[in-house]
DNA sequence: TTGACATGATACCTTTTGGTATTATATTTA
DNA sequence: TAAATATAATACCAAAAGGTATCATGTCAA
């Protein structure tokens, strides 16, 4: 599982990438749809797509000739594993958000 | 600010960057220290602290003719806070971790 | 002061990465 | 069925990344 951590890493290293999670955040789409928020080719899009998918980040549901692609909730478990290792330095940070969630949720 | 983010997340891209900020976690250590944990030279470890003081992840201070390499406690901060924004997602993958952190805090 | 030690800087090499262009395949739809 | 649509796959390219070797610089110690 050593290789899901590096692959799920890797994926986020990329802002184009980054952009492409936070657009899935909020609905599922297509590499068309994708592409359309973006300069490049759909190739581009297309092999961000597959790094994103080696990470474990997100799935493709084929559905007729489209292929709609979808975030996975539980992508960053091993992203976040690693940051939970550094309890003695993170801990603040990870509380602070923990606050900024719960007061969200109120 | 933005570029400080894309240099955290390129920072944390490489496994030998991610094991030398765990190294760090447990002491502050030179670079010649840090180049005995890797099977590679000391110029190519002095390449990634490079890197990870570009992503703001750790500090270097001079002690005579060495040099003390240091976890910076809020180089993280960018990348969480880009975690952050993924509330509906990734709220719960947070919350497990909160719990896990107060459970060791009691 | 001279030599050893710790690091910095640079040139160079190979592989990976991010991108395009092009061609192929599968699915609708007129 | 034929054309249009949505995507996949491949070859190719320039730039960045990760590494080595080598040389330069600053500091400590005899």
């Amino acid at each position: 599982m050593r290789e899901q951590t590096q692959n799920a890493f890797r994926a986020l290293a990329d802002p184009t990438r980054r952009d492409i999670v936070q657009l899935l955040a909020s609905q599922d789409m297509t590499i068309a749809q994708l592409t359309e928020q973006f300069d490049m080719t759909r190739a581009a899009v297309k092999k961000h797509l597959t790094v994103l998918s080696d990470g474990g980040l997100i799935t493709v549901e084929a559905r007729g000739r489209e292929r709609l692609n979808r975030l996975e909730p539980n992508g960053m478990g091993p992203v976040l594993d690693w940051f939970s290792y550094f309890d003695q330095f993170w801990d603040d940070r990870l509380n602070n958000l923990k606050e900024a969630i719960e007061r969200k949720s109120k």
